[in-house]
DNA sequence: CCATTTTCGTACCATGCAGTACAAAATGAA
DNA sequence: TTCATTTTGTACTGCATGGTACGAAAATGG
């Protein structure tokens, strides 16, 4: 599905909000998790009727993997270009710590990382999530393993980990990092915590 | 509910397993997560009427809690024995991942740790069950800070961190670990993963 | 004004869920 | 044998879910 849009300027005009029920569904998933929130629940939320919502999106399948994509867009996409500035070790780690506390602050109800919430109940996922799933994790540690490899070339860090594992290690650490932050813990934890955890590589 | 053992002898005599049904729960709670198998499906999987569970457990609820309670004396238990072991730091972390990797060779289907999934989905859990999440992991994180305080102590380790900080940072490398033993992380990956995530109170 | 096109939402379906009413079955006691 | 006691499982209730059939509504084109 993922209906296009109007081609004619024939027939009653569309009044749904298709981005609206996203940011809605959204902010249910990572507040209540991915699959403890019912279609019928997001409708109800995003004031949309239920036929309106499986002509947008197909499926539940569907509107999960498209909420995903969006996650990845607005959300993971401000995670890569810190890994990807080119920046010293030491100033992608503080510049991480302060994405993580900005975002924090800023997010009226305390999320985690909806790719991690959806990977963790992959198995309840349909085929086209799953998939989405799939692809984003091995993006994201693709970006994890070559920034810890560029840094090991420049000598900014040293470490008895292979670069896989380390991608894996770093993996983790951002996943603990926001299980934290949607316990709520302090900004201030937070930025210890990940200080903590990335000074295994120190040289 | 939790109901007592019979006092008298009369009466039809008791076929249902109690034990078997536990072990059953568990079992499914941990391969496919808590909240998603239900109580038909416990029945089924360990031969039980629907009526003879709800007997045993009263609801959904009491079965969760027991199931948790269960983890903990049988699964949470041994590693609580390592910690207050009063062994050296070193010698600590060296017997958490002979624990980890023995438990993961042992066991036929990925495991993770029931208390952290449990606790992941906290708001979908009753109040029976919520209470023991709450009990147990204040129970984990204040055997954690002891630890880290007797090693401080003990002049075994250093840190930056505060003890409660610094357990929070222990239970989430556990956590961690446990994640990378769901996911089928060789043996080696997780004791890798671990000496460099304790590394970071080496002196 | 009518036909065509497109989107709309009410009302429905089958399924699976947590939980229960109730009578049959199986024992010891009298 | 019969009664009291206890455990058993079949068959049900009411509700929420994912998903859909279908006709009304709202626009444009002729």
């Amino acid at each position: 599905m993922d209906t296009q849009k109007n081609p004619t300027t024939r027939g009653r005009p569309k009044t749904l909000d298709r981005d609206h029920i996203i940011e809605i569904a959204k902010e249910s998933f990572m507040s209540e998790g991915p699959t403890h929130v019912s279609i019928n629940e997001i409708c109800k939320r995003s004031g949309v009727s239920k036929p309106g919502l499986y002509r947008e999106f197909g499926n539940e399948d569907g509107l999960r993997r498209t909420v995903l994509r969006s996650y990845r867009d607005e959300n993971l996409e401000p995670l890569y270009a810190i890994f990807q500035s080119g920046g010293q070790f030491s100033e992608i780690v503080e510049a991480l710590i302060d994405l993580f506390r900005s975002s924090q602050l800023n997010s009226p109800t305390p999320k985690g990382c909806l790719l991690q919430d959806m990977s963790a109940s992959r198995g309840q996922m349909g085929e086209l999530t799953a998939d989405t799933i799939d692809m984003l994790r091995a993006e994201t540690i693709d970006i994890y393993e070559d920034w810890i490899a560029r840094a090991k070339e420049k000598g900014e860090i040293s470490t008895d980990l292979s670069n896989p594992v380390a991608a894996i290690y770093v993996d983790l650490q951002l996943a603990s990092a926001m299980v934290l932050m949607k316990r709520q813990a302090s900004p201030e934890t937070v930025g210890k915590f990940l200080r903590t955890a990335f000074s295994v590589f120190s040289n």
